[in-house]
DNA sequence: CTGAAAGCGCTTACAG
DNA sequence: CTGAAAGCGCTTACAG
């Protein structure tokens, strides 16, 4: 194998490649492109030029003129809050990003775009809004979990193209897609209810997230509807060691509670471990259901009964819509929204 | 406010704000990279121009000429494992990456270099490799954790400016940081000794990683200095649910064991876990030290002994030392070896 | 200290 | 189907 590019950190440049293959920097650049109207046997030649000096395109210049670069940013946009060593701790602990990851990868593949990941809080959005408006990538991927990020708004008024991952909390015109968090709510009550549980109460989200209080209202909504009144409740934070505190303390200040939802299953891993410290049976003396269908549903014991939010399609979905908007920047922006399904296992 | 840029996706470019300065495009330039022989009124005048024309310079223009991009690629290379439904969940699933990320990005920010996180498994490695010569970034730090992985020595065959995460397993001449794991694991050996503990085991990581084999050879290569025999062992796989396994294993085999060193602090939660649904008591009945001091030491009841690893430093030790190597192309690879330290909590 | 000019490595009308 | 030429938006010797 005699490849023996990037010697020295030269790579070899296309009118290298066009001379050893006897032809014009334009005709290289032709076959490299899939240019339709190139000669069979000229092909053939270029291509194997291009394998013998290993050749590969200068990215930044083919940028300059093209002005694509092929890649997209998924940018995980999340708040410092107090007491917390870090914000990447969370973004590496919670394996909603992961899936996020694997479902926008799967969509872009493809198409032979790169995803470049990157994190942030909000000391840093000034870092990150440079970046993007330096023209590294074609588009962005925002995931925005908290009310009063900025950053939506900020990437939308300087006309970055951009898919955000969930209804923007200020008005603007911005493609999104997103998951119906009331009906998965909703859908939780009732299957609490229909399994014989009287008493409900919840551990929510973080009320300055949509994903907390559009979770919240959409239980209280259900049982209002069905007759109840003002349901028991905790604010938990989406951690695993959040859930096992709020679990403590609810059933300690309920102690008749026997059905819970918990509005994520990272939360609920910790809330089956307070409830069974606690000495009560799930799901027989307390039924738990939780809200994702990650993988930390499969961690729980007993096996978490949960709602599933299709966060891989939803991400893949992201993908696509940024991808027709990047080919047509004229297009009007659009929302989708998905609809969450009830998985049933161990728990309630 | 009438910053009024990249509408309709068009940047302001260096020359209009020459025009808008008065001034010529060198001049500009001048300005922007801070060269110090620019009269300090003209100087005034460009930056006016540049905000009100909310100038960003183009990134590919710039990388063009200076064949540099201020970005470096964060590769995360994992080995997608049988019933592993995806990588992703690993990756996004253990709080090592994060702390890799923190240290990384702690001793880029300074110089504002740019981190680019690339995940990425044995099926994607062609991805990767053509994005990284195709002269994305400036160089790479490289977390691979494999002892098969071939990653690390295509990137060094083809003369990516690199740094990786642990000394490659195969003879190639890169710069490397790294933890002395057999000390660590010697200490948590020691540490577990002088507790009184009589009967020791270990879950180990997996065998097929140089950090899962280091860990194990320093531990029982300690114990056989002190004139201990064969010593109980199972190989774990680095996860939570994976320790827990393990332990009832482990324990169910040998129910004499009572002091118990676990390969990492995600497995000790399983394992902590195990221990105590047998009704043992820890540290009194097993005593119990991990490996890593991650933010699941924390996580762990009783809070986690365990040995420190300290993975943030490394990561900006490996910034550092790449930054170095990127300056200076010529520069000899050289590695770096951290110390880990035992961490006492209430586990052991 | 500043400007005119060359050049980085590509793509893409435009001729032929 | 192919090539010569222009041009993408910058930086940087080179003069002055």
């Amino acid at each position: 194998m005699s490849t023996r590019p990037a010697r020295g950190g030269q790579n070899p440049t296309m009118d290298q490649v066009a001379e050893a293959a006897g032809v014009s920097r334009a005709t290289v650049s032709r076959v490299i492109n899939g240019a339709p109207s190139v000669d069979a046997k000229i092909r053939d030649v270029v291509q194997r030029a291009i394998a013998e000096t290993g050749y590969v395109p200068n990215i930044a210049a083919r940028t300059l003129v093209t002005r694509r670069t092929n890649s997209v940013a998924l940018v995980i946009s999340e708040h410092k809050r107090p007491n917390d060593s870090s914000f990447l701790n969370r973004v590496f602990t919670d394996p909603y990003f992961g899936r996020v990851t694997a479902g926008a990868t799967s969509a872009l593949r493809p198409h032979d775009i790169h995803l470049v990941i990157i994190p942030t809080d909000s000391s840093d959005h000034h870092h990150v809004v440079r970046y993007l408006r330096q023209g590294h990538v074609d588009g962005v991927l925002l995931i925005s979990s908290h009310e009063q990020d900025p950053l939506p708004r900020q990437v939308h008024d300087l006309g970055i193209t951009a898919v955000v991952s969930a209804r923007p909390t200020s008005p603007i015109a911005a493609s999104y897609v997103d998951v119906d968090q009331r009906l998965g709510a909703g859908l939780a009550a009732e299957h609490l209810l229909s399994r014989g549980c009287r008493t409900l109460a919840t551990i929510t989200g973080p009320l300055d997230m949509p994903a907390g209080q559009d979770r919240f209202d959409g239980f209280r909504s259900y049982l209002a509807s069905r007759g109840f009144g003002q349901v028991p409740s905790i604010e938990g934070d989406f951690t695993r060691a959040g859930g096992q505190y709020c679990a403590r303390r609810l059933l300690a200040d309920h102690p008749d509670v026997d059905g819970l939802f918990v509005a994520s299953d990272l939360m609920s891993e910790g809330a089956l471990r307070a409830v069974q410290d606690l000495g009560r049976r799930v799901p027989d003396d307390v039924a738990v259901v939780g809200f994702d269908d990650s993988s930390a549903a499969l961690d729980c014991r007993p096996l978490l009964t949960t709602i599933r939010q299709p966060v891989e399609e939803m991400a893949a979905e992201m993908a696509e819509v940024l991808m027709a908007q990047i080919a047509s920047p004229g297009r009007l922006p659009r929302s989708v929204t998905f609809q969450p399904t009830l998985v049933v296992r161990d728990s309630a």
